[in-house]
DNA sequence: TGTACATCAGTGAACGCGCGTTCACTGATGTAC
DNA sequence: TGTACATCAGTGAACGCGCGTTCACTGATGTAC
């Protein structure tokens, strides 16, 4: 029993790590990170890093791992009567909250994935499992007699990709930024009357 | 005089480096690919590239420089009679050709941009010079009465972003992909009555 | 046309830089009795 | 409560791997006369 000084002392370490890997990979892009960047940015020494990654790689996994947990919150406070309507926005607006909230880390696995076989494997069954919902929710609106302007699964990669690309070249507010994309996404799967 | 033997020598190693290099970059990426690399690729010395190049990324240039050529080419080609249709068609259909040709060189040169400010820059630069002729398009329809779903310049940045992640990730033959974009971009521009 | 010398594309072993990773050490915390 | 020992987070100098880059060398072409 006693203080569980040393456990903390631990924790705190890693917590510090992983802050300061978000400030560095914000600041310089995963590949040009050296671990000792991240360990000067934390305050500690170099050796320290080994005490709780493997290496870089492992780090990266432990930060995308909450960006998992954050969809899940995000999905769950959302208005289920939205759902309702004959619009992607719900779907968009999740993965729009996603990328702004998660952005270095999402950039920082996109990096990895180029250099390393493991991370371009994950990614791809992430972004999978991500538009899951969008292909199941298009294929409803077909059922219904929308016409889209190709199947479900290329729509929705098409949906994806605007939003996307788009998302990381916006510069204005996150509210514009998200109304203008669902504009030109409702548009694109329903036509302007939609609106 | 006498034969230009010498002269030839060196264009023809040139010539098999940079063909070994898009060879090598398709297979592994620009980021993974050593130099030895390509100088095996090739069947020549490692010291053999640099009598031809100061390193990986003066080559990436070298090759960077054939997709400008080719798209004077593409829309030179293109029947002029095409532009006068209220769609965009012909720009995303350059955007489209572009892509598939060149698609090992824009994805290395991406990754470099990653790793490399100066090729962030150029990038930058390039993509905004090939969307000028959107943003005037996409103007030309707003004063014809065309309600567009955002301002032309973020119109641009919407097509643009599904146009290049879409052909990214497309793995169907290119007619069928090109026409799903179209048919996605124009109705997201002028809404389905536009068909 | 022939000879002697100069130039230059290509070679590949060796060098050395940068950085990831290790490891002997320190001092603080935890445990046994 | 006190003492002696064990454990463990953190340290940072040093090691060594991987790879870019160099450079003395080769042999084929080009040039001068």
């Amino acid at each position: 029993m006693a203080g569980t000084t040393r456990a903390q002392q631990a924790e705190q370490t890693r917590h510090e790590l992983e802050s300061a890997a978000r400030v560095v990979f914000a600041r310089s892009g995963y590949l040009n990170t050296k671990i000792v960047d991240i360990t000067r940015q934390a305050g500690r020494a170099a050796g320290s890093f080994y005490n709780h990654y493997s290496g870089k790689d492992e780090l990266l996994l432990a930060l995308a791992e909450q960006i998992g947990v954050d969809a899940d919150v995000i999905v769950a406070t959302q208005d289920p009567a939205a759902r309702e309507h004959p619009t992607m926005r719900p779907h968009v607006e999740v993965f729009w909250q996603l990328f702004t909230r998660h952005r270095v880390v999402i950039d920082a696995l996109r990096d990895a994935a180029l250099v390393n076989a493991d991370f371009a494997q994950r990614i791809q069954r992430f972004t999978q499992v991500q538009f899951e919902p969008w292909v199941d929710r298009l294929a409803n609106f077909e059922k219904a007699g929308v016409e889209l302007p190709a199947s479900p699964a290329t729509t929705a990669m098409l949906i994806g990709g605007a939003a996307e690309n788009f998302a990381r070249l916006w510069q204005g507010s996150p509210e514009d930024g998200l109304d203008a994309l669902v504009t030109f996404v409702d548009r694109g799967v329903f036509g302007p009357a939609a609106q």
